[in-house]
DNA sequence: CGATTTGACATACGCGCCGTATGCCACTAT
DNA sequence: ATAGTGGCATACGGCGCGTATGTCAAATCG
């Protein structure tokens, strides 16, 4: 039924096959991308580098930017899940927001994500959080401000434009600390003052 | 005395012919990265159509990336100059910063200023804020956190950190508003909620 | 179960663009 | 006026992207 003599598990079915030289691939450009950067990276050394040839770049993913494109999706996905799952174990709403927003900062300082996310996406692809997927992340942290909102426990603003800005903040403190001498000394600064910062958004009546 | 037949005011000295190509190859770097971006220019055209080869461009520029640094820096000099003169006009040093800082979102609403030292150029040499020149309007803005901080009227925090998540959520929202399709109405929701996170940073006690 | 079709991927080609090496000629110095 | 300097143009090599074409294994159908 499959084509295949028996349950050999480990055949070769077309999809099977299709679906691990995808994976390969985005692998490599993760690793080019995330290392040497999207300008540099050489489709013929990335693709050798999969044990693959460009044609199968150009039949997945049509072009160099195509790969670049799926290979901040799927970043974006992992960003999203992470992100989700610390706001989620953080005591409070409020508490919430600021472990996500610290927690955001610190991914950023990822070597990957920093190069890829903050640096080489925006610039080939403009804006990103004006996706189809979005950047979760402006998302999350919106939805966030709205439920915050609603409870009274800070001041009157635009959510989105808020989210946007915090999440601004957020990625420029990361490529600061990611270039510095001393990125520990300089995270901890930052998120110091990104705390301050965030807690001027909190209702005055306390 | 000047190699020429006699004082015809607009004679070819050496120097002026050389500032004269120099700038022609500044300007043409300006339109064609402010435009198309810095990837996409070819530099057989962007000579070509400031009337020189490329050969001009390497003798003065050593390389791509020198004239698109070249350029940056003389962006943002006179970045810093409009928001020295803005930030001197205001009534009050708390007005001077909030003026400023509006200033300077409105500022990376131009396209050349957007493309070039928002996108391409970070791309291209990493973080700015980072270089001799450093860009200076983040130690202007530190500076006018320090003062502020010695009179009381802001909140305890670290001057540097502050100015630099700041400058960032100005960036941010600048594209944000730039990629929109409102621009309008976007940059007025922007600022507002600019406003808003800045007031967050008032000393408390009023 | 064998013939045909499909399509995933490799190979081959052309073009554009960058960086360098070389050449030319106007301006400078003596 | 003559020798020399250097600003800029021209010529060359190489690389990387995108496309067109070929190939062979897997899927489909009688």
């Amino acid at each position: 039924m499959e084509g295949t003599i028996a349950g050999e598990g480990t055949r070769t079915t077309r999809k099977e096959a299709m679906a691990e030289t995808r994976r390969k691939l985005m692998a490599a450009g993760r690793e080019a991308f995330g290392t040497i950067g999207y300008a540099e990276a050489s489709m013929d050394d990335l693709t050798a580098a999969a044990g693959l040839t460009r044609g199968a770049l150009y039949h997945h993913f049509g072009d160099k930017k195509g790969l670049l494109r799926a290979v901040v999706e799927e970043i974006d996905r992992e960003m999203s899940e992470r992100l989700g799952a610390i706001s989620a174990a953080a005591g409070s709403r409020w508490q919430g927001l600021v472990d996500e927003q610290v927690a955001y900062i610190r991914m950023a300082l990822e070597p990957e994500i920093q190069r890829i996310m903050f640096r080489d996406a925006p610039a080939v692809f403009g804006d990103l959080s004006q996706w189809p997927s979005a950047s979760a992340c402006v998302a999350a942290l919106k939805a966030h401000l709205d439920a915050l909102l609603a409870e009274g426990a800070i001041v009157e603003i635009d959510t989105e434009a808020a989210a946007r800005l915090i999440s601004g903040a957020g990625g420029y403190a990361a490529t600061w600390i990611a270039t510095s001498e001393d990125p520990a000394e300089t995270s901890a600064r930052a998120v110091a003052s990104f705390r301050t910062l965030l807690d001027g958004l909190r209702a005055r009546g306390m």
